[in-house]
DNA sequence: GCCGCTGGAGAACGACCGTTCTCCGCCTTC
DNA sequence: GAAGGCGGAGAACGGTCGTTCTCCAGCGGC
C-alpha cells in the first residue's frame, strides 16, 4: 500500500466516521481501525487531527461540487436539476445533513477555513446556474433550507417543495426584469 | 442561593458555552466556573451531562418558540412578521445558527428528543400561523434556509430574502385556491 | 456548649484522547 | 550471510473530561 492508497483509506475512513457520528466523537484510533493505516503512517501523512479535519472537509467539497455541477449543467432546466440532485442525495442511507454546516456547528470559530469557502462556492455555482447572482441568494436559501429540513426527517421531500419555490422565485425575477404584460 | 436559583445559573452558563463553542467542547468545570454554582450542586441538579444538555434545549426550546409566537400572533401579517424576528435574531451578537440543528450535527444519534420535538413544535405553530399545513412545509424550508445561511454570514439579509419567498409561496398558495382569474 | 448534619471547595479517580516512543520483523544491499 | 534501516504494532505519556470522594467550616437543635 502506497502513501496514496493510505491517504485515500484514511479520508474514507475520516468521512465515513466524522460525517456519521460527529468529530469530536470520533478518536484516531477508530480511523486507523477502519482504514488500516497504522497510526505512524497516518501522522506522517496527516500531522495532527486538525489536518484530517480539513483533509476530509476539502475532499468532500471538491466532490460535491462536482457532482451537483455535473448533474445541473447542461441539463434543460439548470435550477430545477439542482434540487433533482438535492433529492436523490437526501435519499441516500446515512443522510446526515449538510457536512460543513455540522462542522460548523460543533467547532465554531476553530471550524477550518473550506467551510466558509464552500459556502462562497456553492453561491457562485448556483449564480452561474441560474445567470442572476440575486437570485442565487435566494436559491442558496431553499438549498440549505431543504437540507436542513431533510436532516431532521430524512427523505426527498424537502426537495421537491423547494424546487416549486425555485420556480416561483426565478418567475418572479423574470417579471421583475420584463415587468408584467411586456413580452 | 436555593434550588431554583441555582438551576437558572447553570442553564443560563450551559445556554452561553454551549451555543458559543458547542456540547462537547465545553467541560462540566467551565459550567461550574461560570455559574458559581459548586459541582456537588450541580450533579444534585442534574445527575449527569447529558441532563444538563437536555435542560438547556428544553428551556431554549420553550423560550424561542415563545418568543416567536408572540412576534407574530396577533400581527398584521403573521407569516411576515416571523421572518422581521428572524432578522432580528441574526443580527444579535453572537448569532451561531440552530442551536437544535447545531446539537443534531454534533451528537448524531444521540441527540436528545428535544431536538427532533422542537422542528414538529415549530412546523405546527408555522401551520397554525400560515393557517396551512401545506403552506407551512415550504416556510419551514424558508426559515431552516434562512438560518442556516445567517450562521455562515450573519446579518439579517437572508430573513428579508425569505420574507420576500415566502410573500410568492403565501400568493401562489392562495392562487392555487382561487384559480387565476377568478375573484 | 456540644453534636450532628448540610453544603461548599477542591482533590482524586478512572477513562479516554491525541500524540509519541519503543521494539521488532523484514527487506534491501553488499 | 551480515548490516542497516524502514515500517508496523502496540505500549506509553501527558492532558483533559465526567464523576465521585474527602475534608472541613458553618449552623441549627438540645
Amino acid at each position: 500500500m502506497d502513501d496514496e492508497e493510505a491517504r485515500t483509506r484514511l479520508l474514507d475512513a475520516a468521512e465515513e466516521l466524522f460525517y456519521a457520528e460527529g468529530i469530536q466523537a470520533v478518536g484516531m484510533d477508530r480511523i486507523r481501525e477502519r482504514s488500516g493505516v497504522p497510526l505512524k503512517r497516518l501522522y506522517r501523512l496527516f500531522p495532527a487531527k486538525d489536518a484530517l479535519v480539513a483533509g476530509y472537509l476539502e475532499r468532500r467539497d471538491r466532490r460535491w461540487l462536482a457532482s451537483l455541477r455535473d448533474a445541473a449543467t447542461g441539463a434543460p432546466d439548470p435550477v430545477a436539476a439542482v434540487f433533482d440532485w438535492l433529492a436523490e442525495w437526501f435519499a441516500e442511507p446515512g443522510f446526515r445533513g449538510c457536512a460543513f454546516l455540522n462542522a460548523a456547528g460543533e467547532l465554531g470559530a476553530g471550524a477550518p477555513a473550506v467551510v466558509q469557502r464552500h459556502k462562497a462556492e456553492l453561491r457562485s455555482l448556483l449564480a452561474e446556474l441560474a445567470g442572476s447572482a440575486e437570485l442565487a441568494e435566494d436559491l442558496l436559501i431553499l438549498v440549505e433550507g431543504a437540507t436542513a429540513v431533510a436532516s431532521l426527517t430524512p427523505g426527498p421531500a424537502p426537495a421537491h417543495r423547494a424546487r416549486a419555490l425555485a420556480a416561483l422565485a426565478t418567475a418572479a425575477a423574470g417579471r421583475a426584469v420584463r415587468p408584467a404584460g411586456a413580452r
